[in-house]
DNA sequence: GTGGTCTAGACCACT
DNA sequence: GTGGTCTAGACCACC
């Protein structure tokens, strides 16, 4: 279900915490659900624990998941309300880029119509 | 000329690629035309100049500048166009946050709406 | 009468200990009463018995409750005095966020206020 | 500057972020002064750099600090703010706290008290 | 020199 | 078994 790519630039504890929200978002992890563990998720994933520890303390602090010890993880109440909080404020980080392709001078059309191709591209995931 | 924040979570010698970017694209600097010397812009900027050769270094692999040992770095012939190839590398960023966003909930109707927004905050820069 | 927040921060084992010493204080308890038995607590409450066995052994370390093999846990002779104890080393613990929370900024009136909230909501259950 | 107690119960890199939060709050470190670097205090403290680094980055996303790589830490610009809003969400831990001992039969009068004296022991850091 | 990520492995508290 | 903290040591990107 969660798919980790070793090489990529992105840090992997990040995209864990994305492939998470991801799921939650899909609703195939819904509120209360518990979490797979730290350890097996070590083991299924082939990464260290303290990884994937990294990754929850960061879904934890932001209130998406809550960690109870010897209990597990779970989704917190208002998972979906809260990623979609954090992703407003990714909002800004489009912006910035947008702004600078432009200045570059790559045109508004072109940038609008690369957006629209990449949301193409997932729609079906949204449904 | 150039503006540098150094409290940016961008990296300095990033600022001033595209900084000098910028300025070529603008027309401010041409083709042939020479650019400040690594220790001059050193001192104006207060960075270390290591820094800036970092900067000058990457604009000279990407063909945007060229340097000639004792006389100095000069913009290359076709440095527009070499920057708007480079864009367009990034264009691959766009699609994976616009992506990356899309899936988490945001509607294409925002992203968009965003896109449009920096860039006409940006229009007068282009003309 | 036992009632437990499983997705609580605060440790079940915990949770337990206090709501015994709850109904200690209240008076639902006496003296030489009889505890309901672990296995008896744990099917209630869908609790590991190890758990409600930890609570009872810290209990019994406080003097609270004394257990007598194979007749089961009864609540100890001056076990309210007992709870008083234990609640007046808790105070220490009062002490040291007050002062953190001073130490940063809170007034001493917006703390005194707070405390005299949480004990006022709770008034009736003290009578 | 720093005191950690690495015998205490709380975590050291929870104390790395207090004692830091209250050189801000005390006015020993203003908006945009450097911190000492992560090496630095690793070396000065004997903890490990990776525990500083924890603490380090809870304030970072916290907003009361930010993190360059290359240049170092330096105190954000509405920290001491942030300090006071984070102080806010503790006060619920008061409450909880001060409720729990209030049902266990301690009198308001004494928790008013103990508020008070611990209050008065730190008057002087305040001013 | 700076901060950031990752691994490995230990130990603890809780269920 | 669960999560949480800490150490040690490696490697990377940036200044």
């Amino acid at each position: 279900m969660i798919l980790i790519d070793k090489f990529s630039a992105k840090p992997i504890y990040e995209q864990i915490v994305e492939e998470i929200e991801r799921l939650i978002v899909g609703g195939v992890l819904k509120e209360k659900d518990q979490l797979p563990s730290i350890r097996e998720l070590s083991v299924a994933l082939s990464i260290n624990p303290n990884t994937i520890q990294k990754a929850f303390t960061e879904l934890d602090q932001a209130g998406i998941i809550f960690s109870t010890r010897g209990r597990g993880c779970f989704v917190a109440e208002n998972a979906k309300e809260k990623i979609r909080q954090r992703m407003t404020l990714k909002l800004q980080v489009l912006t910035d880029l947008a702004r600078e392709l432009f200045c570059s001078g790559i045109e508004e059309e072109v940038l609008l119509e690369t957006v629209k191709k990449a949301c193409d591209e997932n729609h079906f995931q949204k449904g």
